[in-house]
DNA sequence: CGTTTTTTTGAGAGCGGTCAATGATGGTGG
DNA sequence: CCACCATCATTGACCGCTCTCAAAAAAACG
């Protein structure tokens, strides 16, 4: 883990921050906001922290970490490019944000937000559907878990990243082995050993551990 | 599953609908509405359903439950009384509500809720600050999903329910094991094993399998 | 190119699932 | 009120999946 600091550091030659211009809500809302460059496993929140911004992905990837009393570390969600991310209710936030790879991340002020809230009702239903939509991927993450065998959790999780990242059945995944594990509540064994099978199944195929093809998407579903 | 014919059904003595009232959504926002009673086992609403309502537990509790397309049965969550379910924010319930015990149950126009959000701000925040809290109950239980044990699993489940019905430390449960072990990722056989053996354990105690004294609430936190 | 980290593979054990039988519980009708 | 039956819960034996521990292979890094 490293420490955060992240006014002293680059990203691909561009200042870290950049200041002055407008961030994307949702495809229809853009509030004054700024782009930081955070480095591979940089921390971009932590659990406690007052959530004084909402965050965006612009380019990279992201993962929202909770850690349990006894060391475990559960990750309740990736993101990817366009998605938003540390919106929450209360003050603090409820979770630790870290960069996967290095990544580009536009942040707004929450001041800046509960102003635009208070004039338009358009910002309020933006806003209200981004914690409905995390809603959603929680369900869909709960239904991920709930008594499946390790190699439809792992289908399933592929399909949903190719989905997600939009590149059809080229999979480049962001994330560790152990990323992937402590997502789907199993160990990196586990994962590794899955993914060998279903390439031995004739389900996918790996360039390395990173670059998968998705050869039979409905037995990655089903089974 | 039974078929869904309320209002040829009584509850308790009462009508079954008692219209011309107030649900209380919130603490502060109540809406027009009407009371409604369902039996054991009863549909409130279907997976697929137009959600025209939201819904308010008065007295009884009520499942939430997803099938899996290879008939795996999946509970999301429970309420119990006072707190309130199916709200959507698409046109359809994307789950199915069952009541678990005879229950009587709020219910409140969606077109309703929607005037009087279009008014006041108060209500949509109430409206947001609800789906917020499905949110969190979502990310409590995917904590309880993820990597635990079946002791661990029952013990905070047990803590959970205890708390929210608010009796202390002895707990009357209206869900079957079946209900338990589909809302734990287990099988009622692993549940029922382990509630036996935390009873060894001294740190439960049962009269009857419904009626659960928690004796030591700690070690069922921790394991 | 050497070092460190990550991934893969192997062997063994334990936890929870499956199948099956017994025991408890609750509702119904005689 | 009790006998009966259907449903639900418990217990047991066994098996398979996933975890654990350990080592080798591959990849990433300086």
């Amino acid at each position: 883990m490293l420490t955060t600091n992240a006014t002293s550091q680059s990203f691909q030659g561009t200042p870290h921050i950049a200041a002055g211009r407008t961030v994307a809500i949702t495809r229809s809302i853009e509030l004054p906001g700024f782009t930081m460059g955070f480095d591979r496993d940089e921390e971009i929140f932590g659990e406690g922290e007052t959530a004084d911004f909402i965050y965006r992905v612009v380019k990279g990837a992201v993962r929202v970490t909770r850690l349990l009393d006894d060391g475990r570390r559960l990750i309740s969600a990736f993101y990817l490019p366009g998605d938003v991310f540390g919106l929450e209710m209360g003050e603090a936030h409820s979770a630790t944000a870290e960069a996967i790879v290095e990544s580009e991340i536009g942040l707004v002020k929450r001041v800046a937000i509960d102003r635009a809230a208070g004039q338009d009702r358009a910002t309020i239903d933006a806003l209200w559907a981004l914690t409905a939509r995390e809603l959603r991927n929680a369900q869909d993450h709960l239904l991920m878990l709930g008594r499946r065998n390790a190699a439809e959790k792992v289908g399933l999780f592929l399909v949903d990243i190719a989905q997600r990242s939009g590149s059809g059945s080229e999979v480049l995944l962001p994330m560790s082995r152990l990323d992937i594990a402590d997502f789907l509540g199993l160990t990196i064994e586990t994962v590794s050993r899955t993914m060998t099978q279903l390439e031995r199944d004739g389900i996918i195929a790996m360039q390395g551990c990173r670059r998968i093809r998705l050869l039979d998407m409905s037995a990655l579903e089903h089974a």
